[in-house]
RNA sequence: GAGCCGUUAGCUCAACUGGCAGAGCACCUGACUCUUAAUCAGGGGGUUGCAGGUUCGACUCCUGCACGGCUCACCA
């Protein structure tokens, strides 16, 4: 029996509770202000791999996520229309949905990425601020704010270099005229009462209950804030937040000493980037969605791609080329996991990482022994006809996964998406339904080949390996070179140079088409 | 300017608290009468970015430098 080598967020999972104690809150938080891209799952997948670890490590744990829907819209993204420009500044909870499909805007990009988590195995206990602010949860945070106000004003001028005037207040009063929080500024202030008073620049001036949620507090002092509130022990960000001067680090003293908090254990996680493009970001227009990777890759084929690296390193993410090579890590994985393949040191190594890529309960059983590479060929062939697909899984030796058939017919739907998207040209073929103009010019002689082929082939039920092996012979046979025999199938086929592998491709169409087209290439 | 993270084989990454630098892919050779994006067997490949230091021992710790990424705004 060999000892599962521990997974990073095993390792940080028992230092969690040597320092924290066996009762933990994992927080995680992504503003729902666009599309919700791989980028930002990273946060909550780590989050996730934490909270699985600390439980199975025995500690009592809760995993919530907090959606930042009272925060205010920055800009018109490049993905809102220009008459967002009235908008900006207002929380995005009180903004109408761009497209008109949801309540408002946060709820028209949070509600798909809940969607999208839930098919991953993640289910944070959701939060959002907006209704955490109206139900009163910050006031007293915000009464110890307010009470503090100029030691806080120190902290942030101190730490994060700013250079914020004595009677600066940080708090941002909603304006009861115009909407936005960004445009207020206080007058003054009655912590007894709640209330503040304020001129906006829209020119009303009025008073907000921040008890009520007409208030918000900014980020710096809305994370610490929350910290308490919730009683978070573990939260993970971004490397954004983890800079000298950053919001933890004045977060940290700020809920230390103003709040009487102590911070959560940090754990800090590295951007992903799209192969060639840069980091992701859903206002530059270079990120996937969760629901666009889902579309090409079975969940817990997500999961692997993001938590088989250490969080500290960057992942360059290249849906193109590195799809496949994903795929073959996977079902490499998978094959050692089940001890199909490798050595029990292999086993040792990637246990852990196979299971916490699982979304839920770890299967009995490998998924379908047919690999991608394949499935990708099928998918070409069969265009999408499930009856077809079966007769060439049955065709091309793999009959005894029928019964994964299901998962098989999903898997060519993930690579029917990736094809139309992301595919490189050499993966790509189209069946011509026509016989290519181009077989014309063949040579009588490779005519007679193909004509030979059609012939062969009609004599009996061949498999792949036999097919290759047939089509490689005659060739020969017929002083028709090895690669050029190749070519001209798939010239008749494809009207292209180059394929997957021949008899295999042969074998999984049907076999009357088939002769069907080397007959009539044989003649043409 | 200040700081954070990274730098390990051609590529993508491992190497738990310092203890013999490893995988996958790619590549090369061979095999299967056999072409591909297939299978099997074998192989080459490294001054761990550079320069110092601590240590019996450094990819690991310390100092400096270089390169890449990021951040220092009421911004996630």
């Amino acid at each position: 029996m060999v000892e599962k080598v521990p997974h990073w967020a095993d390792i940080a999972a028992e230092e969690i509770i040597n320092i924290k104690g066996k009762k933990n809150v994992v927080a995680t938080g992504i503003t729902p202000s666009g599309p919700i891209h791989l980028g930002n799952l990273r946060e909550i997948l780590t989050g996730d791999a934490l909270y699985r670890a600390l439980k199975e490590k025995g500690a009592e744990v809760d995993f919530i996520y907090i959606a930042d829907t009272f925060d205010p819209l920055r800009k018109v993204y490049p993905f809102l229309p220009e008459s967002y420009s009235e908008h900006v500044g207002k929380p995005i909870s009180e903004i109408p949905d761009p497209e008109g499909c949801h309540e408002n805007y946060a709820e028209h990009f949070l509600e798909p990425f809940l969607g999208g988590i839930r098919v991953l195995g993640i289910n944070p206990k959701v939060i959002k601020a907006h209704e955490s602010y109206k139900n009163g949860l910050y006031t007293e945070i915000i009464d110890i704010t307010l009470e503090n106000n100029e030691k806080i004003t120190e902290i942030l001028n101190e730490i994060a270099g700013r250079n914020l005037e004595k009677d600066f207040v940080p708090l941002l009063p909603k304006c009861e005229k115009c909407g936005r929080l960004t445009t207020t500024k206080i007058v003054s202030y009655n912590i007894q009462k709640h209330q503040v008073e304020y001129q906006c620049k829209c020119g009303y001036n009025g008073v907000a209950d921040y008890s009520k949620g007409e208030a918000k507090l900014p980020w710096r002092l809305d994370w610490p804030g929350r910290w308490k509130i919730f009683g978070i022990t573990v939260e993970p960000f971004g490397k954004d937040h983890a800079t000298a001067g950053g919001s933890y680090d004045t977060g940290k003293i700020i809920t230390k000493e103003i709040f009487g908090y102590e911070p959560p254990y940090p754990f800090i996680y590295e951007w992903i980037y799209l192969k060639g493009k840069g980091a992701m970001s859903s206002s530059k227009g270079i990120a996937i969605s969760i629901n666009e990777i889902l579309e090409i890759l079975p969940p817990s084929w997500v999961r692997y791609l993001i938590l088989r690296y250490k969080p500290d390193k960057h992942i360059d993410f290249d849906p193109v080329n590195g799809y496949i090579l994903l795929a073959e890590d996977y079902e490499r994985l998978e094959r050692i996991y089940y001890r199909l393949e490798g050595t029990e040191e292999d086993w040792a190594e990637f246990a852990r990482i196979y299971e916490l890529s699982q979304v839920g309960e770890i299967p009995k059983e490998p998924g379908p022994q047919v690999p991608l590479r394949h499935i990708i060929t099928l998918a070409q062939i069969s265009l999408g006809n499930e009856e077809n697909l079966k007769e060439m899984l049955i065709r091309s030796g793999y009959e005894k996964e029928l019964k994964r058939f299901d998962e098989i017919i999903r898997r060519v739907r993930y690579v029917e998406r990736w094809l139309e998207k992301f595919a490189p040209s050499q993966v790509k073929f189209k069946l011509q339904d026509t016989i290519p103009e181009i077989v014309r010019t063949f040579a009588p002689r490779e005519k007679e080949f193909l004509k030979a082929l059609a012939g062969k082939i009609e004599e009996k039920d061949w498999n792949g390996d036999e097919l290759q092996n047939l089509i490689y012979n005659l060739a020969q046979s017929l002083g028709i070179e090895g690669k050029k025999a190749f070519k001209l199938i798939y010239l008749s086929f494809l009207n292209q140079d180059s394929g997957p592998r021949a008899g295999y491709f042969l074998v999984s169409l049907p076999k009357d088409f088939v002769i069907k087209r080397l007959e009539e290439a044989g003649t043409l």
